[in-house]
RNA sequence: GGCCCCAUCGUCUAGAGGCCGAGGACACCACCCUCUCAAGGUGGAGACACGGGUUCGAAUCCCGUUGGGGCUGCCA
C-alpha cells in the first residue's frame, strides 16, 4: 500500500451536487482541491453527484463547468456523472448483499416514529428493527448497511487529526432507496475507489458521514473477494481533509436563501476571477510568506493542506471588494478596457443604445481604475460622457448650484472662459483657477458648480480631464443648461 | 436531545513553550497629499473566551466550563 501511494500521483476530486448556481463554498472547496493537485502534480477530477434525479439537469452541469472555467479551475478529468454510472453501483450493491453487509427494510417513517415514542423517546435514527428479519430485497424496501454493533471507526483527518466515532452512535443507514436507486454515500465510496481517489478534500459538514463511508469502503474492499480486480482489493482508503465551513455574519453556514452565495452573481457584479480566487484561497488558509495578494503560482507553491485552519471563516465581501480594487488598479489600461468590455457584454449592456464609446472610455479609463473596486461601479462614473445631458443628482444640484450664491457668477465665467481657451486639461484648469481667484474662493469650492453642471454630481472623476474628454461644445452646452435651470 | 467539530483584534489570519509588553490584512478613526471622490503615505484604537492544571516559563500542551457551529433524510 505504501508502495502504491508513493509511486502514484495524488488524485483529488471535486464532487458537487448540481443545484442551479455555484455556491462560493463549493468554489472554495474546488479551489483547495485544485491547489493541492497542482502543487503535488496530481489530477483534479470533476464528478457530478446527481444520484438524486431531482438534481439531474444538464444545464446545471454546464453551469458548474462554466463557473469552474471562469475561476480558472478546469478539471483534468471529467465531468463524470453518477447518473451514468448506475451499473457500477448496482454491481457493488450485489456484492455487498451477497457478503451479508446489507439487509432489506420496509419500515416507514411512521413505524419508526411510533416505536421510538412507545419506548419513551430516546435517540433518533433507525433502530435496527429489520436487521434480523431476513427480508428479501424488493419494491418498497430499502437496503440498509449493517453497522457493527461494537467498536468504533477512526477518521484520520489531515486537518483535524484523528476523530473517533463509536459504532453504537451510527445508525444502520440506507444505501439503496426503495426505488432501487443508490444513495450518495454509496455512490461516493464506489466512485472514489473506482477513480483511484487518494485525497478527499471537502467541507466539514461531511465529517459526520465519513465513518459511514469508511465502513462502506472496507465492506466494498472485502466484498471484491478472490475473483478478480486484484489491484482494487487493497484499494487504500483515501486521506481525508475536512475544510472549515464558510459562514455568514451570524456565524452560520452560508445559506442559499439568506446569503449572497452564487458565484455567478459576484461575477455579474463585477468581481474579477483572479480576485475571487485569491480571496477564496485566504479563507481557512493563508500564505506564510509574502503578501495576501498573490498570484496562483505563488499560492500553490506555499499551499499545505496541513496548514488549513480548523475554525469557520466569515465570507467578507468588503475584503473581497478591496482585493478586487487592487487587482483593477494593477491592470494596464488595455487590460482594464478589455475586462470592462467583456463585463458589459455579459451584462447585455453593450447594445442598449447608451451611447457608450470604447474609444472615449479608454481616455478616462486610467482615472476610473483608481476609483472603483468592482466593475459595476464604472457605469455610474462615466455615464455623463455618453448622454446629451448628464444624469443630474438632485441633491448635488441643490447644494452646489441652487443654494450656492456664487454659482451663477462661476458658471457664467466658466462658459465664457471655456469658449476661448485651448481645450486641454491644464488650460481648462488654468481658466478655472482664474475664476476661483475672481470670486475669492479656493479651487475646491469654485469648481463644484461646474462639476455638477457638467457631470451631474459633486463627486466624480477629476474634472478638467473629464471636460477635455467631454469636449468644448458639450461642456458649454451643459453649463448653459444649468444657468437656464437656475434662472 | 445524541454524536462530532471549533475557540487570537469587529472580520480574515500569523503564531506549532521562551524571539509575543501578540505581527499583517480588511473595516474604522486622525493627519498628510489633493480641483471633488478615490488612490497613496503616516499614525491610532482594537484580540489570546473563562477556570484549573503541566512547566522555571503557555496564546501555544492537558482537563473542565462557557460560547458558537455542523450532522442527525429513501438530499448531497
Amino acid at each position: 500500500m505504501s508502495l502504491m501511494q508513493s509511486t502514484n500521483l495524488p488524485r483529488v476530486r471535486f464532487a458537487p451536487s448540481p443545484t442551479g448556481y455555484f455556491h462560493v463554498g463549493s468554489a472554495r472547496t474546488a479551489l483547495f482541491n485544485w491547489m493541492f493537485a497542482r502543487q503535488q502534480g496530481g489530477s483534479f477530477i470533476l464528478r457530478i453527484e446527481d444520484t438524486d434525479t431531482e438534481r439531474n439537469r444538464e444545464e446545471w452541469v454546464t453551469g458548474i463547468m462554466d463557473a469552474l472555467h471562469w475561476l480558472g479551475l478546469d478539471p483534468d478529468e471529467g465531468p463524470y456523472r453518477q447518473s451514468e454510472r448506475m451499473d457500477l453501483y448496482k454491481e457493488a450493491v450485489d456484492r455487498l448483499w451477497i457478503n451479508g453487509y446489507l439487509y432489506a427494510c420496509d419500515c416507514t417513517k411512521d413505524d419508526l416514529a411510533h416505536r421510538i415514542q412507545s419506548k419513551g423517546g430516546g435517540k433518533p435514527g433507525y433502530d435496527g428493527y429489520c436487521r434480523d428479519r431476513g427480508l428479501e430485497p424488493g419494491p418498497g424496501r430499502v437496503l440498509r448497511f449493517k453497522v457493527p454493533l461494537e467498536g468504533s471507526t477512526i477518521v484520520e483527518d489531515l486537518i483535524r487529526g484523528n476523530v473517533e466515532f463509536r459504532h453504537d452512535a451510527i445508525e444502520d443507514f440506507v444505501v439503496v432507496k426503495s426505488t432501487g436507486a443508490p444513495l450518495f454515500i454509496l455512490a461516493n465510496a464506489v466512485d472514489d475507489m473506482d477513480m483511484g481517489i487518494t485525497h478527499v478534500i471537502r467541507g466539514e459538514d461531511l465529517l459526520p458521514s465519513t465513518p459511514k463511508g469508511i465502513l462502506l469502503w472496507r465492506a466494498l474492499v472485502d466484498s471484491i473477494g478472490t475473483s478478480s480486480a486484484t489491484e482494487k482489493r487493497r484499494a487504500p482508503l483515501p486521506v481525508f481533509a475536512h475544510l472549515p465551513m464558510l459562514v455568514n455574519e451570524r456565524r452560520q453556514k452560508l445559506s442559499k436563501r439568506k446569503d449572497p452565495v452564487a458565484i455567478e452573481d459576484y461575477r455579474d457584479k463585477g468581481f474579477l476571477a483572479v480576485a475571487m480566487r485569491n480571496y477564496l484561497a485566504l479563507l481557512g488558509w493563508s500564505p506564510k510568506e509574502g503578501p495576501e495578494k498573490a498570484d496562483m503560482n505563488e499560492l500553490v507553491r506555499q499551499f499545505r493542506l496541513e496548514d488549513v485552519n480548523h475554525s469557520p471563516a466569515f465570507f467578507d465581501v468588503k475584503k473581497l471588494a478591496h482585493l478586487n480594487g487592487e487587482y483593477i488598479r494593477g491592470m494596464s489600461t488595455e487590460e482594464f478596457v478589455a475586462e470592462y468590455g467583456t463585463f458589459r457584454r455579459r451584462r447585455g449592456g453593450a447594445d442598449k443604445g447608451s451611447g457608450f464609446d470604447e474609444g472615449v472610455f479608454r481616455r478616462v479609463a486610467p482615472l476610473v481604475q483608481e476609483r472603483v473596486e468592482i466593475l459595476s461601479e464604472v457605469e455610474g462614473m462615466v455615464a455623463f460622457l455618453f448622454s446629451e445631458q448628464p444624469p443630474m443628482d438632485a441633491a448635488s444640484f441643490e447644494k452646489a448650484i441652487q443654494n450656492n450664491p456664487n454659482a451663477k457668477e462661476i458658471l457664467q465665467a466658466a462658459k465664457n472662459g471655456y469658449a476661448e481657451c485651448p481645450w486641454h486639461a491644464i488650460d481648462i484648469r488654468e481658466v478655472t483657477v482664474g475664476i476661483a481667484e475672481m470670486v475669492g474662493l479656493k479651487l475646491a469650492k469654485a469648481q463644484a458648480p461646474i462639476r455638477v453642471a457638467v457631470t451631474g454630481s459633486t463627486v466624480g472623476l477629476p474634472l478638467f480631464e473629464s471636460l477635455e474628454v467631454l469636449g468644448r461644445e458639450r461642456t458649454i452646452a451643459r453649463i448653459q443648461a444649468a444657468l437656464e435651470k437656475l434662472a
